[in-house]
DNA sequence: GATCCTTACGAACGGATGTTCGCGAGAACT
DNA sequence: AGTTCTCGCGAACATCCGTTCGTAAGGATC
């Protein structure tokens, strides 16, 4: 009972292409094309066959009412999160609003939202430079940050230093009425300022490093 | 021209949760009656709209031909990705075949494709214990590997060392007849072994930390 | 006011689509 | 041989669903 017949497994590969060219499910006359079946009523059956066994599930008298269930019956709720710039590249970042963000975000990557702790508004940013590097966090890594307006001591901060007019990822520190930006780098020198000119654009959650 | 209305904010908003329920986009009467919207023509005009201005594509003619396009107009290629186990935990770890991988997965993790660089079976292990910390590999990381046989000198792999029954990630030497693992952690000290007690079974391709 | 554009309404048309039913071939079992 | 189960075929049916058409209200422009 657990295996599967070759026509079986023909309609769900086709369920599988056809989802990711089309990102919307077959019809079954489309599966009956697609994988040269002659009759509906043997797409139909195969589909309940598959339905008995887990794999998909079906919306009854739904057109294209098919979903592919994931590994383990699950399907894996994904986050698509934009990429916004650089950080410390000399340029002011945009906090996206709890708005939607406008089309003009130039990249965007794609992770299960348990990658983010079901956060909100989540942005990432590519970092340059090594001035993280203690807390493992190398050039080239991109970050992933919650907006927020405040920050504890020795949370990993990207704040914008306006009389510099540049985005930085440093540890934040309160120090009396100054603020210290300290790097995770034993060779680079804290940044101290005043409060008044950072404003801290988000808060890092969690960081990836891609092939070098 | 660049603004949305409310009408095609909230459809697209429907849309998306919608998606988000079933898997598979909703037919204009469910936009209609969702939005509480007076007539199919209402959704049509506000879908056309939605449709110059790159927000969606429609397949006309097509039932629930609607799809919602990525902030740029494009659509990302996800991979879903397995998460096989932990890594030194003791246990061999099954090497998926260039087969579909059985259901029997524990967990999956979903990524742009541009994440791992296009390649193909690559699979994801749970870093424990912080033996590349100097490589910037924590513990709790999730490491992205892909299968090979072979690994060049200083190349970061996850070995299964046959005489101790477990895997570990280890940069790999070759010297002489035998071969070094070496730890990226000055306080630990390298593996020696037997070329033939090492089985190789993945590369590092990049790696991922979740939020602490 | 005249004209045009946008947005909206309601109904009807026709194609798309899931479902069902009768029929039959082949295999396994009694 | 008889029975049952699986798998497949073809057609018909009822509904689902995208499309279109006529109409109209409100705003902008001249």
């Amino acid at each position: 009972m657990a295996e599967l017949s070759g026509k079986q497994l023909q309609i769900l590969d086709f369920l599988r292409s056809f989802i990711g060219d089309k990102d919307y499910p077959p019809s079954i006359r489309d599966i009956q094309e697609g994988c040269a079946i002659s009759s509906t009523s043997v797409v139909d059956y195969n589909l309940r066959k598959l339905e008995e066994k887990g794999l998909i599930r079906r919306d009854r008298e739904v057109s294209r009412g098919i979903e592919i269930l994931g590994s383990r019956g699950r399907r894996p709720r994904v986050v698509e999160i934009p990429v916004l710039g650089s950080i410390a590249a000399g340029q002011p970042i945009p906090v996206p609003s709890s708005e939607r963000w406008a089309n003009d975000t130039e990249d965007t990557v794609v992770v299960t939202d348990d990658m983010i702790k079901g956060r909100a508004n989540v942005f990432a940013l590519r970092v340059k430079g090594t001035s993280m590097i203690d807390d493992l966090i190398d050039d080239g890594d991109i970050v992933f940050l919650e907006p927020c307006q405040a920050a504890q001591d020795g949370d990993k901060v990207a704040v914008w230093l306006k009389d510099r007019g540049e985005v930085t990822l440093k540890r934040f520190y309160r120090e009396g009425g100054r603020v210290r930006l300290q790097p995770a780098n034993s060779t680079m020198k804290p940044i101290y300022t005043t409060a008044d000119n950072v404003e801290i654009q988000g808060r890092f959650i969690s960081s990836f490093r891609p092939s070098a």
